[in-house]
DNA sequence: CGCGCAATTGCAATCGTTTGCAATTTTGCT
DNA sequence: AGCAAAATTGCAAACGATTGCAATTGCGCG
């Protein structure tokens, strides 16, 4: 507030390291310190006052560890991501990035603080048990289900503070904040579809379980309208993804005219591809992305996509877990998709 | 090793939670359990055995607030963002979450978590201390300088473990990582020059300090080579960003022929202006943007750039901050740029 | 069989805060 | 002034794992 060097100018010559140092100078004992410390406690004004003043001037601040031990919560909220194959890849995924920005935002402002965790669950059978069981954490946001939908499962029966980014299934034991898939899916099919097209090729792993869904999705509709698609499986570390892209558009050159991209990461690429190759956007060939992530209004042309929205999904997995720190077993969370319309479809 | 459900098949019943209850049914001490546990302790073979087998059995995991609290040694590294005045902004800036992204690989790899925490210096001005001080984190990265410069430099007197991403100023006193802003900024205005640009407008906000020494770099060339060089205020936030250059563009269209963008995120959005403006690039306008991020390779046309190494950066970030976790004090590490030449300039 | 040394194990203090309970001081009221 | 009730404060036991030191056990060998 005031000035800051009033009488203690000296410097940290005097180490105040615990309560009961701090205890000492103040003349009181340790356990009033830590009450006026924490504030709202029933502790004399004065005496709070004059215990704050002197913890300012040694810039004293309480061990977390300790007080953590003996509280037996953390304040700590752990992310787990964790990594299928793509080992490299995926932690700095922009959309999981995003997401994860904007958890850090709604946590921060709870005034919980965040412990990150890449796993791989190869290399690791129990990553899950290890985080939950460590003690360091309170509760768990996994971010994308990878593989790992089982051993999720079986945690989840035995742990109620966990909340999962990625997709719902019928029936399913653990809570999971997510977009729609399947709805998604079905929105960019029939987007391409109204926009004349003919034949789709989707462009995505199936093998990661949110894809699968955007392919059921657009497969009903198409199917429904009498439209053929096809699956071009393609994955999602940067080097490969390019070349991937390339080899498949020249399969399908001059058969194929809208293209689904399981991820708007896949578009932009696929995109750039396709400027390459001289083909036109939209004339010969519509796209159609997945995300609306950031860069996605900055494309040439920019790209026609369904909107997952991030932030709505960051705040539904921090209310959720919150809820479920407080005790409430708490219902998935499925939002809907929005279709953006821009000039790729 | 063998069978799991050998004798207490029961389940979950004996909840088994401290080191001593599981001493108790091990038929040893506390202590026997921990450095069985522990794994290279001196302690009998078959006795370890044992013990690891009844805590698989059990699920049992020591609890690292106590452990942590006793060895007064946490084994994470805390991560602080500040954030200016961009509150939402940084943390999802596309340089910033790559970096992290790197960063959490590499101290993952070195056995240790990470703590994320944003702070907003403006609402907390011990933010740094606070972090530092609690004892929850055994070292601190610091991702950008913001206008946090003194405070840091204060800091870094009393404490060792902390390094930072930024800028480096001659004699100053935190050991910082970073790219070579000026030389950097050097490399863009040559190449611009190079290119045939008359007259040059840097985009971005230069009361950040790694900005201001891009523009400096610029500058310095630009007047060697008598070409005039002015400074556009261009902030970073994803909604206001459009709008400003858009502004700026209608005031220089015509008068400059050449934008050296602070970033890629503003040099991708202001290609997308200018394309919107009907203006061709590199033809009448030449445009340089700062990082190389993964999408500026797929702008149309794909964005001459100056490189910023940010696996480096991580990697050096880590090493660093390790060598002063074992009491070196290190010398500060800056990394070179690289013009990476593509189709805007 | 007994001694000495090495290999294991147990004991108990310690890390620094929090908090229930009891002791003490203040306050309010007659 | 006297006494009950309220407001503060102190005491000491947790929280759960680690580790120096001492005690025990086991082993080799004369």
């Amino acid at each position: 507030m005031a000035d800051t060097d009033s009488k203690d100018r000296a410097g940290r010559v005097t180490k105040v390291r615990t309560l009961a140092d701090l205890a000492k100078i103040a003349g009181v004992s340790p356990g009033t310190v830590s009450r006026a410390l924490a504030g709202n406690s029933l502790v004399n004004t004065k005496t709070r006052e004059k215990i704050e003043a002197i913890a300012r001037e040694h810039g004293f601040r309480p061990n977390q560890m300790a007080s953590k031990l003996r509280r037996q919560k953390t304040g700590v909220i752990g992310i787990a991501i964790p990594l299928g194959h793509d080992v490299r890849q995926k932690i700095s995924d922009a959309f999981f990035m995003t997401l994860l920005g904007h958890l850090a935002a709604e946590l921060t402002e709870k005034g919980y603080d965040l412990m990150l965790r890449r796993v791989i669950p190869a290399q690791d059978e129990d990553w899950l048990d290890r985080f939950i069981g460590s003690g360091m954490v309170d509760g768990v946001i996994v971010i994308g289900q990878s593989d790992q939908f089982e051993r999720i499962e079986e945690v989840a029966d035995g742990y109620l503070p966990m909340v999962v980014w990625g997709n719902h299934q019928e029936g399913q034991r653990h809570c999971v904040v997510g977009t729609n898939n399947r709805l998604g899916g079905k929105l960019a099919a029939e987007r391409l579809i109204a926009s004349g097209v003919k034949e789709i090729a989707f462009l995505g792993d199936t093998q990661a379980i949110e894809f699968a869904a955007r392919f059921a999705g657009a497969k009903e509709v198409a199917e429904k309208m009498g439209v053929r698609i096809r699956v071009l499986p393609t994955h999602l570390s940067p080097e490969r993804t390019g070349e991937e892209i390339a080899e498949h558009l020249r399969e399908i050159e001059g058969k194929v005219d809208g293209i689904f991209a399981a991820t708007d990461t896949i578009a932009v690429t696929c995109l750039k591809e396709i400027r390459e190759r001289g083909i036109d956007v939209p004339r010969q060939l519509k796209v159609v992305g997945f995300d609306d992530l950031p860069i996605s209004s900055q494309t040439a042309p920019p790209l026609t996509t369904v909107r997952q929205d991030i932030a709505a999904g960051a705040k539904g997995l921090v209310d959720l877990l919150l809820r479920r720190l407080a005790g409430d077993d708490t219902e998935s969370l499925v939002l809907p998709p929005h279709l953006i319309i821009r000039e790729t479809a």
